[in-house]
DNA sequence: TCTGGGGTCCTAGGACCC
DNA sequence: TCTGGGGTCCTAGGACCC
């Protein structure tokens, strides 16, 4: 078993498309006043910046000079599909866990030599393959008897790392970790062991399963006990149907006004209806999810006796599970979901988006209705931009009317910044870069 | 300027059914 | 005339992952 993980994934493919953040801390996640990092680059980490950390604590750690940056997902996609590619060419059991990670069941795959040489050999060429493919993305690789060890191995050498467990001294490995490290033990199951003086793996492994059972539920316990031993039969699974799909938003501040948020509904709904669409589901179940001012969450759902992927039922549903909940103290967040999936939309098949409204009878309005942002709004940090004389860039910041661009791109040395007037009719948002050298262009 | 967004899985209680 | 035992569905919340 192979597991790959992306090293510092959003940040390298930022310090690949723009030159003059290489070597230099990069923090890519929320850039508003609620943000939180989604990545640092290793550079910002040497001064305390990770991830789920808020961005405006990030802000203090990190010096003068560092980039904060909004996600360009579009561009993080592209290069995890040549890396998820490169992956499928070893074995055609290949599970993609996220974005910038993914289990490889190599003994699926066309007759690789599985001794420790061999899948040493064949991960140095993987790593190669992925740096070239990528413009220089690194990735870190562990390889073991099972999805956890070749986990645990990944995680042993970062950044850039290569770590076989060779079979049969899985336990010399996993029995000195800290349970931390065990993927399901989170903050809570790690206090509840600390609490019974369970700190490394070898402490797990002494408790017995009842115990464990009685600590973390049976499903848990039970998967502690075993994982505790190195044993996990799990199996590289490389198609998963999706259970649910849902669309959350955090506001700048806290919001109470119901119209507001009846808006706000529709448009939720409006995405989650055309995302069921767009994968020919539809569900029974629609789930509003509210985190109030003193960041209490709580959820309503609703099941219908029959599957939709009409956003205005949606948000109707929605709406109304609002007005019952009520938004006492105000909302920081609120969400629409929609799970209980099954394959196929029922009702009017030849409903889609383009479908005129019906009239009367229903106040909700169909689908996303977000104005043009005013020039000044338009522009946030790290987003690709292209000026019609000085060519293609990137936003450093904006404000004050005013827009800082960088001019430069994965292929040329670190570019010149300018200036411009937010609302510059030259300016125009672009398409992520191409990082591919010249001569692989087709 | 504390605390994102998109998910998965599990648990537990009540309703309901046989 | 003092209480069954499952099973499934629904709802709500919580832990966890990247």
């Amino acid at each position: 078993m192979l597991h790959l993980d992306l090293d510092a994934f959003f940040a390298a493919v930022e310090q690949r498309d723009k030159p003059s953040l290489r070597g230099r801390p990069v923090v890519v996640g929320g850039t508003g006043g609620r943000g939180v990092v989604a990545t640092a680059s290793y550079e910002a980490r040497a001064y305390g910046a990770r991830s789920a950390m808020s961005t405006a604590e990030a802000r203090r750690r990190c010096p003068p000079g560092t980039a904060f940056l909004g996600g360009r997902f579009g561009a993080y996609r592209r290069t995890s599909d040549v890396v998820m590619e490169l992956l499928r060419e070893l074995s055609p059991l290949v599970e993609p866990v996220s974005i910038d990670e993914a289990y490889v069941d190599l003994a699926a795959g066309p007759g690789h030599d599985l001794s420790v040489d061999g899948v040493t050999a064949l991960a140095r060429r993987l790593k190669e393959r992925i740096a070239a493919a990528t413009g220089g993305v690194t990735g870190s690789v562990g390889i073991g008897s099972s999805k956890l060890m070749a986990k645990i191995a990944s995680d042993l050498d970062k950044p850039d790392g290569l770590v076989v467990v060779a079979p049969g001294t899985e336990l010399d490995v996993l029995h000195p970790l800290p349970v931390t490290r065990l993927g399901g033990v989170g903050p809570a199951t790690a206090e509840r062991l600390r609490q019974v003086g369970v700190a490394t793996v070898a402490h797990l492994a002494a408790k017995s399963l009842p115990d464990l059972v009685a600590l973390a539920g049976r499903a848990h316990g039970t998967g502690l006990y075993q994982l505790a031993r190195a044993e996990d039969e799990r199996p590289v699974v490389a198609e998963r149907e999706a259970k649910s799909v849902s669309q959350e938003s955090t506001f700048e501040r806290d919001l109470t006004d119901v119209a507001e948020l009846n808006r706000l509904i529709d448009a939720m709904a409006g995405r989650v209806g055309s995302r069921l669409r767009g994968s020919a589901l539809s569900g029974r179940t629609v789930t509003l999810k509210l985190r109030r001012y003193d960041f209490t969450t709580i959820t309503r759902s609703q099941t219908l006796p029959q599957p939709t992927d009409d956003p205005r039922q949606v948000a109707s549903i929605a709406r109304r599970l609002l007005a019952e909940a009520g938004t006492g103290g105000g909302l920081r967040l609120l969400g629409v979901g929609v799970s209980g999936l099954s394959q196929y939309a029922q009702g009017d098949l030849f409903a889609g988006e383009d479908t005129a409204p019906e009239e009367g009878g229903d106040d909700v309005v169909e689908g996303p209705a977000e104005p043009e942002p005013p020039p000044d709004r338009r522009w946030w940090p790290g987003q690709d931009v292209v000026h019609d004389e000085l060519g293609p860039g990137w936003v450093w910041g904006r404000g004050l009317g005013r827009v800082t661009v960088r001019f430069e791109g994965p292929r040329t040395p670190p570019g010149p910044v300018r200036t411009l007037a937010a609302d510059d009719p030259a300016l125009h948002p672009g398409d992520p870069p191409d990082w591919r050298p010249a001569t692989m262009e087709p």
